[in-house]
This record gives C-alpha cells, structure tokens and sequence, in this order.
DNA sequence: GTGAAAGCGCTAACAA
DNA sequence: TTGTTAGCGCTTTCAC
C-alpha cells in the first residue's frame, strides 16, 4: 500500500487537492460537511502530512538544534533534558548534536543544521572556539542563534548564562554568614574564563567582607586533581571549610573528605556550585549555589522563539543563582 | 541575498540545472572543466543543498530518532551520546525526544517521528508500555525501530538490551569469590522486569554456588528509600557485603555507608550493577558491573543500519557486561 | 557531454 | 464553496 497523500485522499473522496488541504486545516472556506468527511478519512487512512513537502513549500521548518561539547554533564544534561520539553510543548523537535569540545567538529556540525535548515540554534562553544565570524552565514535568511552556557567574548550576539559573579559572592557571603574563616577553594582549570569569573568574584566578596578571612586557592582540572588538592593541602591548611567550584570538584573534594574520614560539617564545612544532583548524593546533603540548566533552557527558548518571530531584543541575559541549604556547612 | 540554489548557480554559469545537479556530484558524463567550474562557484557562492528537497524527491532522509524516558539518566546519558557520535559520523543527524515514561507522550513522539518521516528510530519504551501494535504502521516503507534497554515483551521485534541474568551472575559468584557469605541485596521496584531478573539470577547464581549464603532482600524505588533500607536494616543485618542492583541504589547505600561512619571496605563490602560514572565517585572506587549504554549504542546503530538497507536478521541481541574491579570489595 | 521536462507532496494565489 | 495552477529545490529519465 503506498503511502497517503494528500492526491490520494483527494482521489478518494473525488475532491480537488486543495479542497482537501483546506479541509483539514479548517479553512472556513470549506463547508462543514466536507470538513468532516476529508478528516474521518485522513483519520481511517492514517495520513500524515510528509513534512519534507511543507518545509519545502513554506521554506521554514519546525526543528531547532542543539550543539553542545558533550551530554555526559549533569549541566547539559539538564538543561537538554528542560530545553526538549520546552520544544515539544511549542510543536518543535530537536535535533542533538556534540562538539565533543572540538572547534572543527563544531564548525561540521553548524553545516549540518544549516544543510538541514533548522529554524534555530542553541549553541555552548567550545572552549577553543574564539572566532565566531563563521557562525552566521550571509543570506536573507541567517538562522537564529543563542548562545548558552560557553559563549563567545564577542559583543553582537545573543547569550544566555549563568550568573557566575553572583553565584560565586553568595558562596563567599555564605561562608562569611557561617563565620568560617580559613577556607579552602578549590577551582577548576585556570584558563577557563569560567574559573576566572567564579575565582575573582569569591575573593573579591570575601575581602570586603571580612578581612581576617584566610584563603588558599587551588586549581584541578579533573576529579582526581581535585581528591589529590585535598588529600595533599589539607593537613598542612586546616581549613575549617572547602569551597568547591563545580560538580568535579565536589566529587573529588568529598572523595577525599571520606578518606581522610572527615565529618561533615563538624570537621569541615562543604559549599558548592553544582547543578543540584551531586549534592544530594551525600549525607548530609551537600550546601551549593545551584546553576541548574532548568531556568537557563526555559530563558533560551523564549528569546528563540523571540528571534524566530524576528523580535531580537537584549542581548545578553544573566541567570540568577540561589542558594541550597544542606547540612554540609 | 536570496539563498543560493541550483537554478541560481546554473544561471551564472549558463548552464542548465541538471549538469550543474550532475557536477556536483561527480557524475561521470559531466566534463571535467564543467565539473571544476561548477564546483568553485558552489564553493565561493556557499552553495548548500535543500535537504528538504532531497528528502522529499529521494523519499529518504538522513534522520534518526531516539525516545527514552529521560535524559536525566547515566545509562541515557552514555548511551545517546555514543549513538551520536556514531550517527554523525555516518553522515546522519540524530532527533532526541522524551516520553517522560508517559505511554500517551511516547505516542505523540512516535507521531513526531513518522510526520518527520525520520528513517529510523531507537526506543527505549515506558515502564507502562504494554503493546506494541501501534508502533508500526502498515504501508510501503514501515519505519525501521529499535528497541533497546526496556524493550517490550514481544517476540516480533529488534529488541538490544543489556544482560541483566549475566550481570547479576557475575555479582553473585564475584561475592562467593571473595567469601562474602551474609548478603544484603538492595534491589529496585518489584514491578519493574529488569528488578525481577536481576534478582532472580542473583539469587539462583548465590544458591546454586554456595548453600551456606545468606541473603537478605529489600526493594527500594529512589535514593532515599535506599538510603533507608541500610540505615534501618543493617545493624540488625550485620551483613559483609551489599550488593546494589542499580547506581540510584548505589547513591542512597553509600550515603548510609557514610553516615554510619562504616569504612568499605573493611566494615562492609559493596558491588553494583553500574553504568561506570558513580562507582568513580567514592574512595575505594566501587567495584561493578558494568552495564554501560556505550556498547549498546554502538550495536543499537549497526543494527539499524542492517536495517534501513533492507535485513533485519537477529531479533534479540544481549550486550555482556564485564566486572570492573574497584577497592569496595 | 548537456539540456528539457516531469514530478516528489504540499500551499496559496487566483479563477470559477 | 471548490477547483486550477504554479512552483518550492531537487533528481532523474530521456532526448539531443
């Protein structure tokens, strides 16, 4: 049995094809009876409208896309998971694609959702990536992009992230609040514009704040290093608490914390910036500054759906921070 | 700047739309100066061919689709992205959608994917999903699926799942080697098929090897309830070992673990059936089972790639797992 | 070696 | 209220 068309519908019912196209989108055009005779057939014969021939004709689709460096984070991973029922809700599906941090994969990748003619992009760059002359394509029709997450120093461009400025000052203030005095902080790769937001902001917050506070910093670029920061500083430090700059690193911090046999918070206190499953995984239920993707995935797709309706508007959103209390501090 | 299109490059070249549809793809009757000509100009003018076009003339796409019940998932998480990389490189791109384990949105997405006539697709179905019948539609070209880790009971389909008999086998006798002789099995929801095979091969391997053992059962259907179960079983229990039948138990044992002040693994010993991501997060790192959605993916895209060329072949294909030692036991 | 023409399934302006 | 027609961008058969 082939498949059904519109032709074969309109062959059936001995209508014209347009009659029948209008029919099933309501048209009041067509009179009622005829209305309900097209759809009780398309219903019967099961007939699905080929999408390929509508984009085609209307030259606009419902897929939007998503680049990421990779889905094995909670971050991304929420705010995919967010992002995808947003999309669904609004009649829109979602194509997923990652960079595995790779600028060329990333560059083939933007080529392949242009070829497919998505309607948008949701993009967190690479940690390479720094020109991004190329993402945009001259035409009349240059496909919408939000950047998210890991965007791009440049000023011309959509972007949506989180506020890390902030959430590193309530972790200081926070730390004050609970009069710890001599904190570790354990960030991640120095050369991270990420890590160098977060680690300004926190000695920043803490200096003015309180200027007997004593910090020692350290960098870690897996979950490893960071077990090893603490496992190797922390006799010598005697922190009375750890600021924990990411999921990573809480992972290896608390690692450590369990093999040196610390309690938490009696030993030594625990706060984190996280995207809120981590510190759930321990007991007592780690403190953090979430930075869930929830909230940031909700706020790119209203400014998508703003671009795609041609309404641009502010051009950079910052995501506020909150804080979680758990036992840990 | 409208887009450029064949009729486009055929008119500044001054040539006709086939030959230039033909030179671009190094059909063999085009000279090899027009093919040249051709194809600089498709280069500098940033030629993108319609994919809807192609789609919708060739009857064919280069689209796959995935519906699982949640990315927020390790097992998901591991696995979409392996099948991603893989589709990529296959020239594919791939639609992520959730069912929310919700049959009725599970029905929806497959309506999303025949509309987008995508050329195949992987699921993994609900935990409410009893028939099948309506995955398939009758026609000409039926979309190809894939079933893979819940799959459903019925034998008429490519169903790709883990070995859970063989992976609580190797759970079992890794315990008796290790001379663990009073076990405390925390499992997951009665319900659930796999909870019922783990424990079945659990038990019957632990019988069968060594009749001395001793093995208390509990269920638990979150991170809390498995935290529970320890923090009220295991003083009366005094077990050597416990075994966690999936990471979400794994999560909530450990937290009792800790809490408790036990230290693994001298106090008490712990194996997991795991995906890999959560054994990594603690000190001594877990000892597993691994039932990684890597493999799966991978054997997941050949088959659907046997599949599209027309041979289906095998039905049911089981992915061994593999015990990855850690110091828990 | 190249071009003309039909047609994939659909929408929408225009006719009737 | 319904039908006719053109055409979206592409592939492919058949002429030349």
């Amino acid at each position: 049995m082939p498949d059904i068309t519109l032709k074969r519908l309109a062959e059936m019912l001995n209508l014209s094809i347009s009659t029948v196209s209008r029919a099933l989108k309501d048209h009041p055009d067509i009179s009622k009876e005829t209305r309900q005779k097209v759809k009780e057939l398309a219903a019967v014969a099961e007939y699905e409208p080929n999408t390929y021939a509508i984009n085609l004709r209307t030259n606009q689709s419902k897929e939007l896309a998503v680049i990421i460096p990779t889905i094995a984070n909670d971050f991304y991973q929420s705010f995919i998971s967010s992002l995808e029922e947003e999309v669904r809700l609004y009649g829109y599906s979602l194509m997923m694609l990652q960079s595995g941090d790779d600028p060329l994969i990333e560059q083939q990748n933007l080529k392949r959702c242009r070829q497919g003619r998505v309607s948008g992009i949701f993009i967190s760059v690479t940690t390479k990536t720094t020109d991004i002359g190329n993402f945009y394509k001259q035409g009349d029709h240059p496909i919408p992009i939000v950047f998210f997450d890991k965007v791009p120093a440049a000023e011309s461009c959509i972007k949506i992230c989180v506020d890390d400025v902030m959430a590193a000052a309530i972790a200081a203030k926070t730390l004050i609040a609970k009069n710890k005095l001599n904190i570790l902080g354990v960030f991640g790769n120095e050369e991270l514009s990420i890590t160098k937001k977060r680690l300004s902001a926190f000695t920043e917050t803490l200096r003015v704040a309180n200027a007997e506070v004593r910090l020692a910093i350290y960098h870690a670029g897996s979950i490893n290093e960071s077990f090893e920061v603490v496992m190797s500083k922390l006799a010598r430090q005697q922190p009375d608490a750890i600021f924990c700059m990411s999921d990573e690193i809480l992972i290896g911090v608390m690692k450590a914390v369990q093999t040196l046999q610390l309690r938490v918070p009696d030993d030594v206190g625990i706060i984190a910036i996280s995207e809120g499953q981590v510190p759930t995984f321990y007991y007592p239920q780690i403190t953090y500054i979430e930075t869930s993707g929830f909230k940031l995935a909700k706020s790119a797709f209203v400014k998508m759906m703003a671009c795609i309706a041609g309404n641009t508007g502010t051009h950079e959103i910052k995501i506020n921070s909150t804080l979680v209390e758990g036992g840990s501090l």
